[in-house]
DNA sequence: CATTTACATCGTAATATTGCAATATTACGA
DNA sequence: TCGTAATATTGCAATATTACGATGTAAATG
């Protein structure tokens, strides 16, 4: 079918998966570092630092931010990305809180 | 194109992106959590209990098994399904060292 | 040995994702 | 207002993913 059967899962279990599909593509995870490691956090090039077309990481971009981990401030003629860092925080421990107890569970 | 340009990202980078991928996906989650919760982790319940086909179940068991985090005894009949939990520890490394690194770099 | 049980694999349909060219939009400066 | 730079959107082709029915296989059981 190719399309993931959602109502069968917690809400929980859907939450995990759909902010770890931020991650399951290394251009998000490329672009989430690169974002973070800019002193200014401006990131019009992206595109030359990565090496997808500007489409392709318009795209990419509009996934992470669907997630709410981007803050974009108009600086110009260029956006001014930015994680937020809130919202980073809240993956961080989404993630954590499974793996642990997970891990911690089983045998 | 549908296929991911892997060759344009470091090594790094794609294996977070593969390892996502595993958790990229509710009902692989969800297996990942009754497999750690079942005492003996016998899981010939799976499917009951995560409600997808077996065929489904079996296939998203072999993405969680490709990455690594299983592990798979003989028990009779059944197979006895296991974490592998030094994998899963990697695992757990492996995303914290990214998302901590990417926090504490941006703004 | 036939049957049952538990799981894997194959084949296939439906849908999602990825990537890019073409084009639109938006904001700025001349 | 015109041109330009930066980004978004659209449309499409190629490929991947998800799901399941049908079938295969291997071990336990009668």
């Amino acid at each position: 079918m190719g399309a993931s059967k959602l109502e069968i899962h917690s809400e929980n279990i859907n939450t995990i998966a759909t902010m770890a599909k931020v991650l399951a593509h290394p251009a998000r995870v490329a672009i989430l570092k690169y974002i973070s490691e800019q002193q200014d956090c401006i990131c019009n090039d992206i595109v030359s630092k990565v090496g997808l077309s500007q489409p392709t990481i318009s795209q990419h971009l509009k996934v992470i931010n669907e997630a709410g981990l981007l803050e974009g401030q108009f600086k110009g003629n260029s956006l001014k990305y930015c994680l937020n860092k809130q919202r980073f925080e809240q993956l961080r421990e989404l993630l954590n809180s499974f793996l642990d107890q997970t891990q911690s569970n089983c045998c």
